[in-house]
RNA sequence: GUGGGUAUAGCUCAGUUGGUUAGAGCACUGGAUUGUGGCUCCAGUUGUCGGGGGUUCGAAACCCCUUACCCACCCCA
């Protein structure tokens, strides 16, 4: 029996994993700029920490983690999103206790287990950040900022942010209240689907894809028009910082997200070219301004992203093409040449530069074209001759050209002409 | 959980109304060049035709079941 991977389990593999590289580099240094430090922390978090968080009736808790029981009869669960665990640790570490503000990043795994399709996976990379300790709204703008410089760096066009915002504990249920009246009065207009969320989750029906459920909630009240004075002053500042650091966007009231835990700002990153199939919204994120009391720790506001890395990546174009390390080949002939290739190499990598050799005995051709398929700069080709010289005959393998190149005395010239080149 | 599609070489795929020995390109290996890559030419290796059952003289092809993957819905990064 073949052994595979987990469905919605991908492997990456050397010829995808530079993307990601370029991805999680790029993220790392925008990071930095923005004053952004690194957590990590478990994959797995007691069950409850999901429950609570994300919300027991939320579709991610009552059917899409993946939850088990651990030997003493805990309930654990591998955790759907990255927000949770976070706000625990800040919770736990007493982290505002040290410092006013505290803005992290993490990078990795999560999971749920839905059915996959393209861009959509049971195990997916998010990278996220989350800013704990302040409700000013140049905050939210700030991250937003920096989302769209991320973007930026790794080139993707046409992304394109939308902005809304929930409202607060007070005017969050006014808003529910006006809308599931208005849906009331459309009732046999809507799709079965939207008649069920009318009662469960009224706000789901906005960004339903039935043609006639869209036509009759054209008119429907936004959340933007309901707010109350404190939370359209927030919302008013985030837009102006938007526009103070230069980060276009849309007003998109109808985005709702699926956790129970936003309020005020609330955005997507929508990607509006490409193949990117039906999962387009490459970032998603907004404000929790409850969340980190409902779990237990103090009244510290916070807010957050996270970004799909696969999403991302499916965004960045192939023509990008990477960097190739520079890169000496040795190609011998015989024992001695051989022996003399491995301390070669072994001299060369002390001092972090790239070079290689074949493996087993083959023709110089074959070394050759190894070289070539390598992106080898330099060959070395060393035979008995050579080694009883000590010289090498060293051919750049962009010009063909070949000279002799002297070593009794030391890599030093190898060294000199690769990183030469290495400058073109 | 629901619906649709697909499954043939390592990869991308062709394979006629069911017909005898299942193909191409790419990749890989070797040669043309006693120790010189890419381009070209020549040769070679690679298959439980997803699995099981059925129809038939004969099945990669038709039927049934099953599994996996893909896409979409629900929902979401």
């Amino acid at each position: 029996m073949k052994i595979e991977s987990v469905r919605g389990m991908n492997d990456l593999l050397p010829e995808a994993s530079a993307k990601w590289h370029r991805v999680e580099s790029a993220a790392r240094r925008t990071f930095a700029a923005f004053g952004y430090r690194e957590v990590r922390t478990p994959i797995i978090e007691s069950t409850e920490l999901f429950v609570r968080s994300v919300g027991e009736t939320t579709d991610i808790v009552e059917k899409e983690t993946y939850t088990f029981t651990d030997r003493n009869g805990k309930s654990l669960t591998l955790r759907p999103e990255g927000t949770a665990g976070i706000v625990r640790a800040y919770i736990e570490s007493n982290r505002h206790t040290v410092e006013p503000v505290s803005k992290w990043f993490y990078v990795g795994p999560m999971y749920r287990h839905e059915r996959p399709q393209k861009g959509r996976y049971r195990e997916f990379f998010q990278i996220g950040a989350e800013a704990f300790g302040s409700d000013d709204p140049w905050i939210d703008a700030e991250q937003l900022a920096l989302v769209a410089e991320i973007l930026a760096a790794v080139k993707t066009p046409g992304v394109e942010l939308r902005l809304n915002s929930l409202g607060c504990a007070t005017c969050r249920p006014l808003y529910r209240a006006t809308l599931t009246r208005f849906l009331d009065g459309v009732a046999d207009r809507l799709c079965g689907d939207c008649q069920r969320r009318s009662a469960t989750n009224p706000l789901r029906t906005l960004d339903c894809k039935n043609p006639g459920c869209i036509e009759a909630t054209a008119s429907a009240p936004t959340t933007i028009e309901v707010l109350c004075d404190a939370c359209r002053i927030h919302f008013a500042g985030v837009q102006a910082g938007l526009a103070d650091s230069g980060v276009s966007f849309v007003l998109e009231p109808r985005i709702v997200r699926g956790l129970d835990y936003y309020t005020h700002t609330t955005f997507e990153f929508v990607a509006t070219l490409g193949d990117v199939g039906a999962q387009n919204t490459v970032c998603g994120g907004g404000r929790y301004d409850g969340l980190v009391a409902a779990l237990g720790g103090p009244a510290v506001p916070g807010v957050g992203f996270a970004f799909g890395i696969e999403r991302l990546v499916s965004l960045i174009a192939d023509d990008d093409a990477d960097k190739q390390t520079p890169l000496i080949f040795f190609a011998t002939m015989g024992d001695a040449a051989a022996r003399f290739a491995h301390r070669a190499l072994a001299t060369l990598r002390r001092t972090s530069i790239a070079a290689e050799c074949d493996y087993g005995t083959k023709s110089l051709k074959a070394q050759l074209r190894r070289a070539g398929a390598l992106g080898a700069i330099f060959v070395a080709i060393v035979g008995d001759t050579e080694v009883g010289r000590n010289v090498v005959q060293l051919k750049n393998m962009a010009s063909g050209e070949q000279t002799e190149v002297d070593v009794s005395s030391g890599l030093d010239a190898l060294r000199a002409r690769l990183t030469d080149t290495a400058h073109l």
